[in-house]
DNA sequence: TCACAAAATAACAAAAATTCTGTTGCGTTT
DNA sequence: AAACGCAACAGAATTTTTGTTATTTTGTGA
């Protein structure tokens, strides 16, 4: 077991628990207190976690939720159905807007796979993983940038995006309850209601663990969307109600071999 | 003599010579052959050179003289004391603008001597350098990308910056002649001119050896700059030129311990 | 076209550098 | 006073770099 696997391991506990002890962590990886010392002070220099007297904490639901760096760990494999999903909707030579998460990380990063594209982003990752590709013209947002989301947001942002037409949109959220989409940060629902309305189609990129949930502020009723992308059947309700709702679920486990 | 700078070392040979052959080399670095073979691999790979049966030659002026991987490394010194005058002007809490070019990315990396600060910028490796540290609000324009420069540029980034302010903006140029400032890409004059008119105060950062040259574009006058910043003193016409047009011509090397 | 020498590459092993860990000692906190 | 956190050093484990050898490829001239 090597050192990241060992942090790993040690936020999975954190999830569960809410708090680890330093002592117990120690034996149970079997090294010394200081290595348990170091690797929590790198968790917590990456902001995921607090370090207390004798271990350390999790607040929970607040800014450790929304840490993109230890999300972008999570759900890898459901991730990349979904991208594949939203892959098969994407044809050489189209204009693709991206929006922030690691999910649209992951997209936007095999979307070399469909070269020649245009790619509108605000999404560091996806910058960073399309420069320097050739085939893909890449157009940042722009924006102020934003270390927990790891993107560009703000008034530049929506400004550019105002400006600019896309072919396709993937949107992704992280709590859909019904026929609503719901995101945490205000900020954030602005650069993706202004995404949707640049984009000539826009596509729904949702966990299946993700329906059924709220978050404070609205994004969208989910009928904007020409579909809805998920990796695995959400819950019977969810379906009944995007049914009667008339809208489009793909679930992209179904689709494979 | 460590790896990075055995191909350093091998870059300057090749724009010394326009060629290089790899027994000769292998024995003035005293390694083997092969390992020759793998730092022309690496350097070949990073597109600043071709390797050739026997050694390997760069196509002089063309995209090698245009890559950026290459400029970065040149003159480092030089730029580090540009850097250290033009920081100099640069106090916390400013709003401070950073153009595209290698120079230009060691000042936007320093910035976090002067916390807090608000940048903006075209740079890709401003961006990068800056995203993820605290104290800096990092506002990037956006744009499409340019591998050929490492930054964004067009009519998105012309429009961001057409509608933000800054205390200081730091423009860099390749050719300055007379009281002419010019760059040979059109683009990137259209960008440079944008971040001029959106700084209160601009300052030109320009190599000594830039003097008495000339390119393709007329960027700006260079009355239109509070002050020009060099590395060391350039050859006496342009001095005279620029006492007689009264620009302030700020040396960064004479003003150093 | 063929042969052959020189060069390029691949694969493995040794060496060097870097990263990771544990220990110890000392100052802090409870 | 006991437990804990932290810094500094040293040894261990990894990773990176390098050299050697064997094999393949390339260029040249007959």
């Amino acid at each position: 077991m090597k050192r990241e696997d060992r942090k790993q391991a040690i936020m999975d506990l954190l999830i569960s628990e809410g708090a680890v002890d330093l002592e117990d962590l120690a034996q149970r990886f079997a090294v010394s207190k200081m290595t348990i010392h170091r690797d929590l002070d790198d968790l917590e220099a990456a902001g995921v976690m607090r370090k207390i007297r004798g271990g350390g904490t999790i607040d929970a639901g607040t800014q450790f939720e929304s840490d993109f760096r230890f999300r972008a760990q999570q759900d890898r494999d459901a991730k990349n159905i979904m991208a594949q999903a939203a892959l098969a909707l994407v044809e050489p030579g189209m204009t693709v807007m991206i929006n922030d998460g690691s999910m649209a990380a992951i997209l936007g990063a095999r979307l070399v796979e469909k070269r020649p594209l245009t790619v509108i982003t605000n999404n560091a990752a996806v910058i960073d993983a399309l420069k320097g590709e050739g085939g893909i013209t890449l157009i940042a947002t722009g924006g102020a940038y934003s270390a927990k989301f790891n993107g560009f947001f703000g008034m530049v942002t929506e400004a550019t995006l105002s400006a600019l037409r896309a072919d396709i949109a993937f949107i992704s959220a992280p709590a859909v309850a019904g026929v609503e989409v719901f995101h945490m940060d205000e900020t954030i629902v602005r650069a993706k209601r202004a995404m949707m309305a640049a984009g000539t189609k826009t596509y729904l990129l949702v966990h299946h663990s993700r329906f059924g949930r709220t978050a404070l502020h609205k994004l969208a009723d989910i009928s904007e969307f020409e579909a809805v992308i998920t990796d695995t059947a959400p819950e019977p309700a969810s379906i009944t109600a995007l049914t009667q709702a008339k809208i489009s679920l793909t679930v992209a486990a179904e689709q494979e071999g």
